[in-house]
DNA sequence: CGCTGAATTGACGGACATCAAGATGTGTGG
DNA sequence: CCACACATCTTGATGTCCGTCAATTCAGCG
């Protein structure tokens, strides 16, 4: 309901009721904590690139749409994460709540100005923005490589970044997942049965996952 | 001679002469010229990343290899551009010169230094690894491409970054071009015949591209 | 002029996309 | 609480793009 409400209103246009509320993250980022609901557009192509953000709770995806239709998600942001880093001063991705999302929101002008005194706030960001560089370069060396190779490939980024117990919960459809790994969903579908069959994993529903030979998928990973 | 007798030294362990013969380069960066010969290694995989780097003349490339032997290029850089932005103190990728370079080097630690009091010099810095992010999120746009949509989104690219005429001169191997755009070798030669073929291109010679259709490339484009 | 690496061209096969149908799960209203 | 509707996921059959293997041509250089 209430993160329904706030969605339909993009933060450019919100405006959080008293600063008092605003909230401080562990990067230093002072800002206005914000609700998404399932599906909700967070930021779209084209908007201006005002803002920076960290994931409260909650997962977040950005993406952008090819000519022909296909949609090339570039990156899933878990709690903790900060997104938002656009080259240029309008974004050139959108970005969406995979579910329901908390969000701190911050001003990038606001940032970059208390930067200027705080150095090692500088640092951090410009820190941030070179991990974020690592991280889709290290996104695209998976584009080339075989679907077998990219789904065992986003198991082990998954697990490792939610205190990767034994078994996963994936918050985002096979849809996303294919569009994430630049696959067909059937393709995905039929990679984790084949997975299952081989006794590497286990699904014990479609969304939830159970490692049961970590060393096979490290191998399959390659 | 002289470019080849650099080389062997990498810029970690070579010292400029004297700190008189550096040089100013356009983003600010005062640091100590070297040469590089054709192929010659300008960083390695696990060396310490401390050095950010301008391309003065010639054309750079990097690249990370693939446990099966496979070669991915991230990058070629050309004259202007920098590189050497790593989110680790260590090198996850190869630099090499890709004919003969001149580059301008300087050290990380004296870079940030001096960013501390010089305001807009951080923010220059920050505003380059963003640059190289936009980049690379294009690139990664690119490899879920098909063959033809990515070479001749290669030509497009590289025309628009060497004062774009009519013809173009590739300083690469179709080997450098198959292992950045994620395919082989074979189908980028044959992607060229066809676009010659269907009269897009001219090749003048093999690393030489006439343009003859702009519009029809900009359209396979996609 | 022959040698060597680079580039081209051809034949073939395989991995993944596409098309199509069926199964499973989920939310909603009676 | 059940039943229906709709979305998501799975499974199967078929096609195709591009990788692989192999041979030939071309360009640069002693």
């Amino acid at each position: 309901m209430l993160a329904a409400a706030a969605a339909v209103n993009s933060p450019h246009h919100a405006r959080p009721l008293r600063s008092s509320i605003a909230s401080e993250g562990p990067f230093g980022m002072i800002g206005a904590p914000m609700r998404f609901a399932r599906n909700a557009e967070i930021y779209g192509e084209d908007e201006p690139a005002d803002f920076l953000y960290q994931v409260i709770s909650g997962v977040v995806r950005t993406y952008r749409m090819l000519d022909d239709g296909r949609r090339q998600i570039g990156a899933f942001y878990l709690p903790g994460d900060v997104f938002g880093f656009e080259a240029t001063d309008v974004n050139l991705s959108t970005a969406e709540a995979v579910n329901d999302v908390r969000l701190l929101v911050v001003k990038r002008s606001s940032v970059t100005a208390r930067a200027e005194h705080e150095r090692d706030l500088a640092s951090r960001l410009w820190m941030l923005t070179m991990r974020e560089l690592q991280r889709v370069q290290q996104h695209s060396l998976v584009l080339i490589k075989s679907a077998e190779e990219r789904v065992a490939g986003f198991l082990i980024e998954m697990a490792g970044r939610q205190s990767g117990q034994s078994a996963i919960e994936l918050p985002m459809s096979r849809q996303d997942i294919a569009d994430y790994l630049g696959l067909t969903i059937e393709t995905v579908s039929r990679t984790f049965t084949h997975f299952a069959q081989t006794g590497v994993i286990a699904l014990e529903t479609a969304r939830r996952i159970r490692f049961c030979n970590r060393a096979a998928l490290n191998r399959l990973d390659a």
